[in-house]
DNA sequence: ATTCGTGCAAAATCTTTGCATTCGA
DNA sequence: TCGAATGCAAAGATTTTGCACGAAT
């Protein structure tokens, strides 16, 4: 490969073309390494897995970044404030972060002893979710079903 | 009145003949004051209102209890393990509670400029959540539907 | 008479923020 | 260049906990 498609060689060296760094860009943020491998991390993960604050950074020391908690904080915060991260509330103390991805499930059932979430799908709870935020008039961003309970493992430790 | 009924009289006087005091008796332990209270407050709340701990605690000082904080804490933490308190996440960095009445409406959709929330009613929802618990062999105890939006006045701001 | 519950203050968690410096556009 | 982003440490906010005392059973 030698110097042909100028274009292309100079977009990736600079910064990937990437529909989230151009939102980013087109909202005045800027692409920096630390938000580049935020991204990846969460990218990376398998799906129904989801992070918290302190798990981020842990997963980016792994990655040898040395981004400080107070980023991951502020970058968590920007993706979900633009709609990119879900935040979600499992009532443990702190909060979990996922990518959203509406094509994808991501509704919760909830282990109440052990704190195991398993996630499900439910196109009936989509749709209802829409239905129910226009009756009211919502603009709605996001819809979240959870349900709690023992899992199965903790049904029988249970008696 | 005079002094008839007397098993009635002492039954109150002593402790007021409450299902939720009987469960606490059941399970060892006791019937404060300060509990007595705290269920009151719940119990006179309007419907499709719920308390933050400072806001609980703020209720009981003016009722002119000197109920601490901590003990605000540790008693909602109690009556919802005890399934009689709903906990909720609104995403705000604190939680709020709510009596849990099964037969009333308990879904909400919240605001995510103004933090206002509104409480719906849809059965199909509370049916589709005990279907999904029992098909992942879950023993369902609450299942919360969260739809985040903005509200009307605020998608009107945002233009 | 026990044992549990409470108040208080301290501690533990989780999250945000001020400021000097570094870095992206 | 110049403002936005970062790291650090300090501060905030929320929740939990150890301990001595008081109260319920």
């Amino acid at each position: 490969m030698h110097s042909h498609n100028h274009e292309k060689e100079q977009q990736q060296a600079d910064s990937p073309a990437d529909p989230v760094f151009d939102s980013l860009r087109k909202r005045g943020h800027r692409v920096t390494a630390q938000r580049e491998l935020i991204l990846q991390i969460f990218r990376d993960l398998p799906h129904g897995q989801h992070l918290s604050a302190e798990e981020l950074h842990g997963a980016l020391v792994e990655r040898g970044s040395s981004v400080s908690l107070a980023t991951a904080y502020r970058t968590l915060k920007l993706l979900t404030s633009m709609g990119l991260l879900r935040e979600l509330d499992f009532a443990e103390g702190h909060k979990h972060y996922e990518l959203k991805q509406d094509d994808l499930p991501h509704q919760h059932i909830i282990c109440t002893r052990c704190n195991s979430t398993l996630e499900f799908e439910d196109h009936f709870l989509e749709e209802a979710g829409q239905k129910i935020g226009a009756r009211y008039n919502f603009d709605v961003v996001d819809a979240q079903f959870k349900i709690f309970g023992l899992c199965p493992d903790c049904r029988k430790l249970s008696r």
